[in-house]
DNA sequence: ATTTTTCTACGAAAATTTTCGTACGTGTGC
DNA sequence: GCACACGTACGAAAATTTTCGTAGAAAAAT
């Protein structure tokens, strides 16, 4: 199937989140990792990437018994997908706004401002209208 | 139920947004509004609505027949909430990283642009550290 | 070599979310 | 009055997501 359109589930993404920190992985690793945060049964944990294989969120090697697991999309582009959504379900569509109730709710550091800011910059000369 | 930690549903949300948009409606008219974009029958409508008024998402007038319901949560309330969850989930906590990729993604107009400069300004005088 | 551990596969139960059929009461027009 | 449109209530089906038990093969330990 492919990945590019296909929206990962809760429990999808958290798995998703594991790989993309750590690389390939065995499922015995990316559960105990979820364990960190609650208990999950192994079998549940390897049902989750099976299925993840099949929509194609993940890849795997299985030339060894204990296959090894890739995210197969990038978080990048996982990101832009999942704000493109969550920008338009509450958001209605107006990035602005987001923002600003992001940058207003969190306390972000200085020097990340002073990133920002550059990009607004930048989008100002390159032609906002 | 208390609303304050209630997390909405896809479906809930369309809902909540309409209600939002509109201000107290009918059942009617909320599944009016569903169906410019989806097909949906009335009685699914109807139970949702009902379904999230016990959740206390909603609240009711039943002094009529026809009954009329509004929003129980402020859209600014139920954003941020969103939107921690949110970034936490797909950003890893970082405000930066989304608002830049927000910011990167769609055409924000100069207008807005500006706006969010000041905040910015505000918040560096303000004393992130 | 036998037992124990570790792994995958798979079906199905459990939990959650969404949809809808049916019943039944009330108002409206004829 | 009677028929018909329009409303709520409610249970349960359908769809989706998550969890897990069991079986069986392969590796490791004893």
């Amino acid at each position: 199937m492919n990945p590019e359109h296909v929206k990962p589930t809760e429990a999808e993404l958290e798995i998703l989140q594991i790989l993309w920190a750590r690389g390939a992985c065995t499922v015995r690793e990316v559960n105990e990792q979820l364990n960190l945060k609650r208990e999950t049964g192994y079998t549940t944990t390897l049902k989750m990437m099976q299925i993840m294989t099949e929509k194609g969120l993940l890849t795997r090697d299985e030339s060894q018994r204990t296959h090894v697991y890739r995210a197969a999309v990038q978080e990048r582009d996982m990101q832009k997908r999942l704000l493109d959504k969550f920008l338009d379900s509450v958001f209605k569509g107006s990035a602005a706004s987001l923002v600003m109730q992001a940058l207003g709710n969190s306390q972000t550091s200085a020097e990340e401002l002073r990133e920002i800011r550059k990009l607004i910059d930048e989008m100002e000369k390159g032609g906002a209208k």
